[in-house]
DNA sequence: TCTTCGATGTCCGAAAACGGCGAGAATTCG
DNA sequence: CGAATTCTCGCCGTTTTCGGACATCGAAGA
């Protein structure tokens, strides 16, 4: 279990992995916010870090719309289809919290939908911001609303989004 | 992860090992016998394992007193203390739950003793038999009472233990 | 003598609370 | 009259809480 940490033009992030494969992308503070293993080390230099820091800086410098990791998230069965059917959602595009349930077949399952989408370990790389509400609204983003929002704007600097009121 | 079997005259016998230590024997069917974890495998030949069963055949013969082998019984704190309490036992002697309570410096907890010392992994070799209720009766043992009847009266052949009524 | 009760750590099942929801009704304003 | 806002309620997986049950024992009261 190695760590290291990446500054992000929205903030501090730290970086999870277990050597072959990333395995936690959290903003430094967010919601679910793993304490560190303390069993884990500092390995800035790791060829998997050096790639995700790589190609982080060139998604926020908006040269690139994909990435291409090694990734591993464990959680519960539900939570892992979540977090794949997550995977699908392309670059500058957006989701609901019922249309991802009904895509892993369980219509009804909105709500606890986004339970599991609040507890994904991979933010960005895996798009958890681009699930919104059935009414457009963010809703929420274990981050905070204000990333979620700037990460939509980054994907489709055009577009509006609503802002919740107050 | 290793494990065998031996034949002891009380019943068949679970032993399983991290390879170095003695992790834990089970009375074939007793009480919170774990299931056998798919990844250990059938070794018989494991030198622990020889000794092991080489120094059970010494015991059951009535040959030798004390065991001389590396263990290790995971649980929780709690229940590790009261184990090592149990080690200290000598051969032919008892304790009570509440002696043991005690011994450890928690005079009240006389009962969660009781709980622990069910969960000894380790039987015969921790002797979890040698524990019994104040009265004298034999109370439980979680490879059956009959069997703690039978070491006890192996460890010291010439004393009578009272039958619990009924 | 017999029953009741309280103290103790752990496990296990049940039940409830808690979310990054969403549809539909009720309500509020122009 | 709409159209936007708020409420209410059901939905669902996960997490937390809670209540017993245990390999006990001593003290207190009937």
């Amino acid at each position: 279990m190695i760590y290291t940490e990446y500054g992000s033009p929205l903030g501090r992030i730290l970086l999870l992995a277990d050597g072959s494969h990333l395995t936690g992308v959290y903003f430094s503070g967010q919601k679910y916010e793993p304490s560190l293993d303390p069993a884990s080390k500092y390995n800035p230099d790791s060829g998997i870090f050096r790639d995700a820091v790589s190609q982080l800086g060139g998604y926020f410098a908006g040269k690139q719309r994909r990435f291409d990791l090694p990734l591993r998230a464990e959680g519960t069965p539900f939570q892992m289809e979540v977090w794949a059917a997550l995977m699908e959602i392309p670059f500058g595009e957006t989701a609901t919290y019922g249309e991802l349930a009904e895509r892993i077949g369980r219509k009804e399952a909105a709500r606890a939908v986004g339970a599991a989408v609040g507890r994904n370990p991979i933010s960005i790389i895996v798009p958890c911001h681009r699930v919104i509400g059935r009414g457009g609204s963010l809703t929420g983003y274990a981050g905070g609303l204000e990333r979620k929002r700037a990460l939509l704007e980054l994907e489709k600097p055009a577009a509006d989004y609503p802002y919740q009121k107050g």
